[in-house]
DNA sequence: TTGTATGCGTTATCAC
DNA sequence: GTGATAACGCATACAA
């Protein structure tokens, strides 16, 4: 059995209180008391227990770090960071997967309504729904989206401009003498593809180049999808000679498609993936991608809720990063 | 505020006890009393808290998922698995990293040492260190090994058995014609190195192939360290005709060091590389890969500590797993 | 500076 | 079948 609190009052014959004090470095111990008391914990290797701790205190140290989905790479980049700073300041996170059941975030929601975390960063997802709504209410409940748009936002968020991501990408390619760029966002029609399909328009009209509605294909998140959306593009006969895929595992399944085709990249079609990660620069040939800027994410996210955990920031505040563009191969005109 | 077990036996007008019995559907309630209770707890949106249940119970539903890196895709798939598992069975999971620290294992250890998780899986990391042996010999510490070796082993653990994964690479490339099979494993020493080498010695030996012990380079996990050794081996001069790499990463960063060298795969270096991840399989050749058994693995744990947990599990299990050789193009001959 | 008392929300052990 | 009541381990307001 673990030795408590109490146990050390009575080795070190004080009262209960004072050993929690003298643990919690909180004034009003006398040195000689201190110092003797931490010595026995030491000796005894005395571990707090944090439900206690959180029951009494309200406060466990403990952040949920939950995902709409646990396949995208760049996600599982953010919770690596997360993680990290985390560490450093001394908390622990618990890893939710909701895999986008608005079902499971009600449920995942309950560890911060039973006060089980300290605070609660979304990453990713679709629309904030009812619960969620009803969630920001609630002063006590310490939330931070990541990448989560809403139409009535009153969340702390952290964002990544995805029109901007998209303006660049066109841009880049006009200037590479591509005029006929699809865009392959997703299908839930949230305003995060609204966002894209906004920033590819409007970058194409800044550019005098006319927007076709048939080159957008809203595709699912996943590289079977990707896969699947060149060969329906093909079969329609609506040929474009450039893409830009708005989503990591779309875009693998979309470059294996067209090589498998037995086209080539970038002389048949120039393709502009979704994510810095190493998939995208080993894969053949290496991608021109819009990178995420994961590390200022997680560090953002998390350090907003760290803020709003120790009331420090009272009102809602709206972080948006801009994505960078790292040109590689996939994208190089064959018109130069 | 969130409603309390008290709030309810309030409202019903019935004593607490009634009430946490009612709800986790325990004997010795009325059918009437208990369908009130719940028909209160429903609609006021009742969340027991964990804590306080963690306190009194002395049972969480929480389980620790330790990871030595979080680097490997491989460990990731692990967690990922691991987590769908867990979420089945109603226990959430806290993500911790230790970086390959013996300092902060320790650290997290305390989870399990101050009742806040009902268990632990540690996946990978070096040799058991005398903190973890510790632990072992408590009663209560249920924790599970995942790819993780020791001299003496207490623990239930869950293995991939590295030797017989070695075995089928080198057979393979052996009947392809290869003989010059340079081994690229991990420098730690330790036990699961240790089997790599004993699986490619055993290998070539059986095949009447000569062992070369500078065939055998010890390298660090991690991408430029695959690239690093390529460039070395290539400085020495001793030239082999064959690759096996037996870590995630440092795959990738032998195989880039190779192309970049303007070297070709399979015709200059035949690759067996390590991990049936999305990258070995976009990475140009398509790599031949040891895959781990990572779905089996996870599994397997997460059972092996729900048994543990429940002491439906007396002694120490250890499962040892296989892994596939999984061929494609890197490893096919030139000689054929 | 130190001790006493109470509470955090739940479960468990008794009585009745 | 139901209700007091005591834990669980810790933090804190208040008293001394």
């Amino acid at each position: 059995m673990q030795i408590t609190l109490k146990d050390i009052a009575r080795i070190a014959g004080v009262a209960e209180s004072t050993v929690s004090r003298a643990l919690n470095d909180k004034p009003g111990v006398g040195r000689d008391t201190k110092l003797k008391i931490l010595k026995i914990a030491k000796e005894n290797n005395y571990r707090p227990n944090q439900l206690a701790r959180g029951l009494a205190a309200k406060q466990t140290n403990m952040i949920a770090v939950i995902l709409s989905e646990m396949e995208s790479p760049g996600n599982i980049e953010i919770v690596k960071s997360i993680e990290k700073a985390a560490e450093a300041k001394g908390y622990q996170i618990i890893l939710c997967n909701t895999n986008n059941q608005e079902e499971k975030e009600k449920s995942y929601l309950s560890l911060l309504e039973s006060n089980q975390v300290d605070g609660a960063i979304f990453i990713g997802g679709k629309l904030v729904g009812s619960h969620l709504l009803r969630a920001s209410f609630s002063p006590e409940n310490n939330i931070v989206l990541v990448n989560r748009l809403a139409e009535e936002n009153f969340f702390t968020s952290v964002l990544t401009d995805y029109s901007k991501g998209v303006d660049k990408a066109v841009k880049h390619l006009v200037e590479q003498g591509f005029q006929n760029i699809a865009l392959i966002c997703g299908q839930q029609m949230d305003l995060i593809e609204e966002e894209k399909i906004g920033g590819y328009k409007s970058a194409l009209n800044k550019a005098g180049v006319e927007v076709k509605q048939e080159l957008i294909f809203p595709t699912k998140s996943a590289r079977q999808a990707g896969y699947n959306v060149f060969l329906d593009i093909i079969k329609k006969g609506v040929i474009p000679d450039a893409f830009i895929s708005t989503r990591e595992l779309t875009t693998i399944g979309l470059v294996e498609a067209i090589k498998m085709g037995g086209y080539f990249i970038p002389d048949d079609f120039a393709v502009v993936g979704y994510g810095n990660n190493i998939i995208t620069s080993v894969i053949e040939p290496p991608l021109t991608v819009i990178s995420e800027p994961v590390e200022k994410l997680a560090s953002y996210s998390f350090e907003f809720l760290l803020k709003l955990i120790n009331e420090k920031m009272n009102d809602q505040q709206i972080e948006v990063l801009t994505p960078e563009l790292i040109i590689r191969e996939s994208s190089i005109s064959k018109y130069n």
